[in-house]
DNA sequence: CGCATTTGACCCGCGC
DNA sequence: GCGCGGGTCAAATGCG
């Protein structure tokens, strides 16, 4: 896992840019007041729209009380390769794959101790170019790898409810 | 040897 | 109740 392209992601007012690097294209995330992530790009000069979700964690196998609400956050990213970088270091745990959809959708969790954070990877059946990517949950450890930090940027952005 | 990935089984909620 | 779709577990396998 060496030469995987890093996520770069970009407050609304900062880097110009039409580009791509190593198969990744610049993506700037545009935050709404009414909670709605749009991530722009560049590239293509369209709207990807993604959406911010309040999700409830299931109770665990007889457990209750586990009523929390993680933030969650999908954005499209047009690459190659499925698997970004995003300074975290992430464990395979399952593949399925989604019905109408021609690719199959990989979840990924956190390898911190203790910390659940969970992702989920799918490409677009009907552009291949494009993976959408959704973060579930919040990291509550430092990132790992010193790249583009993407709770920074959402934590700049004010998205996050305090836990 | 220690970790990550693979992959089918399992589980659970929901609609019929 | 049963099947289906989606999410997770875990044993086997792979790899540095």
């Amino acid at each position: 896992m060496e030469n995987h392209p890093k996520l770069f992601l970009a407050s609304s007012s900062t880097v110009p840019f039409s580009s791509n690097m190593n198969g990744v294209f610049y993506n700037r995330i545009v935050p709404e007041p009414d909670g709605i992530i749009k991530v722009k790009d560049h590239s293509f000069s369209k709207s990807l729209v993604s959406m911010k979700n309040e999700v409830k964690s299931g109770k665990k196998k007889g457990d209750d009380q586990m009523k929390t609400t993680k933030p969650r956050i999908a954005f499209q990213t047009r690459t190659k390769v499925d698997i970004l970088d995003d300074g975290y270091r992430w464990r395979k745990y399952g593949q399925k794959s989604v019905k109408n959809q021609k690719f199959p959708r990989s979840y990924y969790r956190c390898t911190h101790l203790s910390c659940n954070v969970k992702k989920q990877v799918q490409r677009q059946s009907e552009d291949e170019g494009i993976v959408v990517t959704t973060y579930e949950g919040r990291h509550m450890h430092p990132v790992e790898k010193h790249s583009a930090n993407f709770e920074q940027i959402l934590n700049q952005m004010h998205i996050y409810p305090p836990f």
